[in-house]
DNA sequence: AGGGGTACCTGCGGGC
DNA sequence: TGCCCGCAGGTACCCC
């Protein structure tokens, strides 16, 4: 679920009911098994307790939360995780975790389908997922001409390119059918074959999107998988140009939108509008 | 190297 | 009504 605008949409909620507050403790519900590193709730919560957060920073869809002693705990959402602060104990079926602060505050992490990480770690240049991660969507240290030449080494196609994290990082499926369809490149196409101007083009649109995206908190989509940190859905759902509109006809031309399984994922695309 | 499949989970909607 | 199937904003790992 979460992508880069969803993620960033949450933290920046986030962050006023969290950083400089004394950690009292941690809970993993019993569930919770591969949910944390450490293992141990109890070995994960004594090295947290008495800390605070000082510094929250998104890597891509990562999650940093910086602590005062050097350490950090990052996180990832997956496909369905959601984090809420609740100044109350919060009940909920699909609650796993929570950091419960000296105030009474408490920061939730509810996840359906359990696919969340949240991962304690004193070196953050050790850490294996931030390690293999491109350069940020959002950072202006990405260059179109940078971007043309990781297209130019692979033999993938754009769209598992563009999924990619680390070829560019932040991007997940809704994004990069929306960025594709804009910039009027197929899926299919392999990445090689688009051109600089192509490329420059392309990354305008990426930037523009999610800038868009964020400024509207987001998708939610019909199944309201994501919900902000507020519990509000993102209204960028009625911006979607492409993303599961197959059947229905293409926003500029009427020609009715086609879905292909690509990696057992779905792409869309305007048969018309796109070419490759 | 890259494509494809599977696995990790739960829930929902559609078809019969 | 209920069952079975496919599908879901992600990623890691296997095999060819």
């Amino acid at each position: 679920m979460p992508e880069l605008p969803e993620v960033h949409t949450i933290l920046k909620q986030l962050e006023p009911h969290i950083l400089n507050k004394p950690i009292q403790e941690l809970y993993v519900s019993v569930k919770g098994q591969r949910l944390i590193k450490p293992r141990s709730p109890g070995d994960f919560s004594s090295k947290i307790s008495g800390r605070k957060i000082i510094m929250v920073k998104r890597y891509g869809k990562f999650m940093v939360f910086l602590l005062d002693n050097e350490q950090q705990i990052i996180g990832h959402l997956r496909m369905s995780g959601r984090l809420t602060y609740s100044p109350k104990l919060l009940k909920h079926k699909h609650k796993h975790l929570h950091i419960k602060f000296a105030d009474n505050g408490y920061l939730n992490f509810i996840d359906v389908r359990r696919f969340g990480t949240f991962h304690l770690v004193s070196n953050i240049g050790n850490y294996q997922g931030l390690q293999n991660l491109g350069i940020d969507a959002l950072s202006p240290a990405l260059s179109a001409e940078e971007l043309y030449w990781k297209f130019q080494v692979t033999s993938k196609n754009i769209y598992k390119a563009l999924l990619d994290q680390a070829v560019i990082a932040g991007l997940g499926n809704i994004y990069v059918n929306e960025d594709l369809y804009a910039s009027s490149i197929r899926p299919i196409t392999k990445a090689r074959k688009l051109s600089l101007q192509e490329v420059r083009q392309l990354l305008v649109n990426i930037r523009l999107i999610l800038k868009a995206a964020i400024s509207f908190k987001g998708t939610t989509l019909l199944d309201k998988t994501y919900l902000d940190s507020a519990g509000d859905t993102g209204k960028f759902y009625k911006r979607l140009r492409v993303y599961d509109r197959e059947g229905k006809p293409c926003y500029k031309c009427k020609t009715l939108i086609k879905r292909v399984r690509i990696a057992n994922r779905s792409a869309f695309y305007c048969p018309k509008c796109q070419k490759g």
